[in-house]
DNA sequence: ACTCACTCGGGTAATTTGGGAG
DNA sequence: TATGTCCAAATTACCCGAGTGA
C-alpha cells in the first residue's frame, strides 16, 4: 500500500485508511465532502490521491496511514555472497528499502513487520519450504499483491514451469548477471520512484 | 488484530474502558484533555492508541484494560503429535488464546503478529535455530517481555544450564507429562485470567 | 444555602456499521 | 475478489435536567 502523489485510492482502501467501513466513505463521496469520480453510471468511486489527502487534512484525521513509503524488498538467502551482494546491486539500481533475512524466522517476522512489495527468495534453503512461504505471503491480505522472485540453483524443465502454478511471479537461476537480476526487480516492481507493479486492482 | 499501535478507539469503547459514560468520554474530548479526531460536522470522535494511552497514563488510570487481549500463546513444533496434544492440554487449562507454527517462516509471522505472551518453542526442529530465534523475539521491543519455554527431547546438562544465557525462561525435556506442561506454563504467563507475567513497565 | 465543576441518565436525531443479494 | 446498493440494527451525537461533592 504505497501512497504515490498520482495514485488513485478505491473507496474500500480509503475506508481501511480512515478506519471506518466502505459505506461510510460511499456516503462520504456521494454527499460530496471527499471529491472523486466514478467509473461511470454505477461504477467504482475512484478519489485521487490529493482528494485524499484534501479530506484527511479538512477532518483531522492523521497522514499516518498515508504515509508515502518507498518500495520494499526482501532478499531471502542463507549464502552471505548473495546477501551482500544482491541489495548493493538493488541500492544502486533504484530507490528501494531494502532487508535481508537468512532463516525462516527473519523471513516470516519481516513479511508481517513491512509487507514488502517484493520478496526474492532463494527456494534451495534448507531451512525454508518455498512453496508454503509463498503460500503464506499470498494468502495474506496485507501481503497479497506482494510480488515475489524465486532463485534457485538447479531446477528442472517441469519444475521450473510448475513455479508460477505456485504463486511465484518469475524466477531467476543461479548463477545470474547483476543486470539480469536488476531487470527482473524493475520488471517486477518498477525502480521504486513510480507505482509500477503495484496496482490494487487487479 | 488486537490492540494495535494503530488501533483508533470510538467515545463508546473509551468509555468502557474508562469506565464511564459516553457523554463523559465526549466531553473530555471537547474540551482536549484527549486528543482525536471526528469524522466530519457531526461526525463520530475517534481516539488514536497512543492519545488513549497518553491520557490513561495522565489520569493514573491503569493500562489493564487497554490490553484486553487474552493472554497470547505461540506454539512451535514440527510434530503433528505435539502440535496437537499441547494446545489442547492449553486450551482446557486456561483462558489462552493459542497459535500453532510447524516452520520458522509462520513462527516469525506469528511472533510478529501477535506478540504471543509465551512461545513454546521445539528446540531441536531441522529448520529453526533456536537460540536465533530466542535471540530475535527478546530483541523486537514488542516482544521484549515475551516468555520462551524450550522443548527439546535430549540435552546434555550443560546445554541445558546454558539455555538461561541464551534467553529461555524455561526448560521442558520430551517427554513430558500435560501436568507438567501446564505447571510450567502457569507459572510463566499465569491462566490467562490475570496479568501475571505481563507486566507493562517497560 | 449557594456556586462551581463534574458526572450521569433520558430522549431524539444523525451517523456509522453490518448483512444479504446482485 | 472487490465494489455498488439497499435496508435494518447498533452506535454515537447532541441537548437538557438532575445528582454529587467540594
Amino acid at each position: 500500500m504505497v501512497g504515490r502523489k498520482d495514485r488513485v485510492y478505491t473507496s474500500g482502501e480509503v475506508a481501511r485508511i480512515c478506519g471506518v467501513s466502505p459505506d461510510t466513505v460511499a456516503r462520504w463521496f456521494d454527499m460530496g465532502q471527499i471529491e472523486g469520480y466514478r467509473l461511470g453510471p454505477g461504477g467504482d468511486r475512484r478519489i485521487p490521491y490529493e482528494s485524499l489527502r484534501k479530506f484527511l487534512m479538512n477532518h483531522g484525521i492523521p497522514l499516518s496511514r498515508l504515509e508515502e513509503s518507498s518500495c520494499c524488498i526482501l532478499v531471502v538467502d542463507d549464502d552471505p555472497y548473495y546477501l551482500d551482494i544482491i541489495p548493493t546491486a538493488l541500492h544502486r539500481a533504484g530507490q528501494y528499502d531494502i532487508y535481508t533475512a537468512s532463516t525462516g524466522f527473519d523471513a516470516g517476522a519481516l513479511v508481517v513487520e513491512h509487507a514488502p512489495h517484493l520478496v526474492i527468495l532463494d527456494i534451495h534453503l534448507s531451512d525454508i519450504d518455498g512453496r508454503k512461504v509463498c503460500e503464506r505471503i499470498k494468502a495474506r491480505p496485507e501481503t497479497r499483491h506482494t510480488r515475489i522472485l524465486a532463485i534457485s540453483g538447479f531446477l528442472e524443465g517441469s519444475a521450473e514451469r510448475n513455479l508460477a502454478r505456485h504463486g511465484f511471479d518469475d524466477y531467476l537461476k543461479k548463477p545470474f548477471s547483476i543486470d539480469d537480476l536488476v531487470a527482473r526487480v524493475k520488471k517486477l516492481v518498477g525502480d521504486g520512484t513510480s507505482p509500477v507493479g503495484q496496482s490494487e486492482t487487479e
